[in-house]
DNA sequence: CGCGTGAGCCGTACGGCTCACGCGGTGCGGTACT
């Protein structure tokens, strides 16, 4: 697909006059056949990359999209184009519009399909896209895929089938934060091959970055406040209860701002509510838990102050990078207390049940066939969800297959087939809870908070930034050259006890490491050094 | 893991302390009930 075609499109359907060079590189691609991850900020024109293609191609596009909100104004946005058919599928859906959209699938009668995961669990759905043959799938948001995947959202793991099922066409993933294994997970779940990467920049070089470290719990609620109150409006307080959201947000409006909560437990039209008010400018400060922010694209948000740790560095990033998109200053300020670290950790180590995974693996062996996962479901007492999980585990364990049409076959051992399931789940949970580690390196760290930033999503900046409390106070220790190293950043090493991993990070006198087992560790280099603790592997 | 809540106790009559316990995030879909 030549570029001159690409921009025609752009000119003629979108209005778009010029592309930006990421867009064009992606699109190409993509035009070409080839599968593409693309890591770009928010408001940079991500959807354009699949949205250009899309009218220019002959065929459907199937977009995968997590939220049923976002998936109705991209929906909304793509039919305002002229001659631009688009459908949603969900459960929202009345039995006569679903049908229809049904045929108008089966028939590849649109341009764009959207769709949640889950729809492509069960019935209609897959049977009819295999018919109408898509010519390009999206995976929207794909960090989700490594987010959710693992257990909340299950279904974001089974779309590697899903992909195969409908004759492998080419894959688009998009997000607009990931860290290198992150996109290197995104690239695997997804099975996709000699993917162009399309990276654009991480550095937000407007938003300034504070860390204030708080002793006790009950300093931090006014300190909290007082921060909030001190920022120029409109900006955003991330907590990460759904009580302390609230309190919060009533403190701020005793003290006359106008504000309001926002998280998963409250209505869905009060939500709505808020959020518009938000987008609108009628609302100085939202205070959310992690429910608030996909999606949300305003310009103009001058800081986020966290009043305790996100549950990584990757969620921390995205959750800030929503302020200052107008390029105008912001901040963003964490209130960091070690003790928090401890409800991340909670929250990243849901264990699974050894005896579901057995019982699971029993009935799968023993059944005369292949076992449907709504009869698990029934036979076990367990949602569609949990069951989507535990054969996700089984199947990574090697110990069972999942068929084409969705149902399960396997004939190992159930105990021991339970036992590697476990085992698969523990090093995922080892992984994340390690990710939770990474944002004490970030609170903690003596060094430029954004050289740490940047390090961490596999950018360099040769230079403290001068933009951050480190280098404000004139405290960044500096960063030690890579060069001095005989492990480069990205290289390959085997630890003595954890084995293998990848080169993340060096700060100051230490370097970090991602280890495939027990996830990132952080690591004094002299001591490294002098006894031989890793060693360089070559591919 | 650690915070907030409520029960129970102290030691002197209502306030304050300690301790045990439960709970904590994210959304899809479908079902049950107005």
């Amino acid at each position: 697909m030549p570029a001159e075609q690409l921009r025609a499109a752009a000119r003629d359907v979108f209005g778009w006059e010029r592309l930006r060079p990421g867009q064009l590189e992606a699109m190409e691609a993509v035009g070409a056949g080839r599968d593409v991850l693309a890591v770009m900020p928010t408001g940079s024109g991500k959807s354009a990359t699949y949205q250009v293609p899309g009218v220019v191609l002959d065929g459907m596009v199937v977009v995968v999209s997590p939220l049923v909100a976002l998936q109705h104004d991209q929906v909304q946005a793509l039919r305002s184009r002229p001659g631009v058919r688009a459908v949603q599928l969900n459960s929202g859906l009345s039995v006569t519009a679903r049908r229809e959209a049904l045929a108008q699938v089966r028939e590849a009668a649109v341009d764009f399909v959207f769709l949640a995961p889950e729809q492509l669990g069960s019935g209609d759905v897959l049977p009819a896209l295999v018919q109408g043959g898509p010519a390009l799938l999206v995976v929207d948001e794909a960090h989700c895929l490594c987010s959710w995947g693992h257990d909340f959202r299950p279904d974001y793991l089974r779309l590697s089938h899903v992909i195969d099922a409908v004759g492998r066409p080419p894959v688009l993933a998009l997000t607009a934060t990931a860290s290198p294994p992150v996109r290197a997970e995104i690239v695997a779940r997804l099975g996709m091959r000699d993917p162009l990467e399309v990276v654009r920049g991480f550095d937000r070089p407007n938003l300034q970055l504070l860390v204030e470290d708080v002793r006790e719990d009950g300093q931090r609620r006014e300190a909290v406040v007082l921060r909030v109150m001190g920022e120029v409006k409109p900006g955003i307080l991330y907590t990460a209860t759904r009580a302390s959201a609230e309190r919060y947000a009533a403190a701020l409006a005793e003290l006359g701002l106008s504000s309001a909560a926002y998280h998963a437990g409250m209505r869905r039209p009060v939500r709505d509510e808020v959020q518009q008010r938000f987008m609108d400018g009628d609302l100085d400060v939202v205070v959310a838990t992690t429910a608030f922010g996909m999606g949300i694209d305003k310009s103009d948000v001058r800081f986020v102050v966290h009043a305790e740790v996100a549950d990584s560095v990757d969620s921390y990033y995205q959750e800030m990078g929503r302020a200052g998109r107008d390029g105008e200053p912001a901040v963003a300020v964490l209130f960091y207390r070690e003790a928090d670290l401890g409800l991340r950790r909670f929250f990243a180590s849901g264990a699974p049940d050894v005896d579901v995974l057995r019982r699971a693996a029993a009935l799968i062996a023993h059944a005369p066939g292949p076992v449907a996962p709504k009869a698990l479901a029934e036979e076990m007492h367990l949602s569609p969800t949990r069951v989507t999980s535990v054969v996700n585990l089984l199947e990574q364990a090697g110990a069972v297959e999942v068929l084409e049409d969705g149902s399960v076959a396997g004939e190992a051992d159930p105990a021991r087939a339970a036992c590697d399931a476990a085992e698969v789940a523990e090093r995922h949970r080892l992984v994340e809870r390690s990710r939770v580690e990474m944002m004490r390196g970030y609170a903690e760290t003596t060094g430029c908070r954004r050289q740490f930033l940047l390090g961490y999503f596999g950018e360099e900046l040769t230079e403290p930034c001068g933009n951050c409390d480190r280098c404000l106070a004139g405290a960044s220790t500096a960063v030690q050259e890579a060069i001095d190293s005989p492990f480069g950043l990205q290289s390959t090493v085997e630890h003595v006890e954890w084995g293998r991993g990848v080169v993340m990070q060096y700060a100051g006198d230490r370097i970090t490491v991602l280890f495939e087992t027990v996830g990132y560790r952080t690591l004094v280099l002299d001591t490294v050094v002098e006894n031989g603790l890793l060693s360089l592997v070559s591919l």
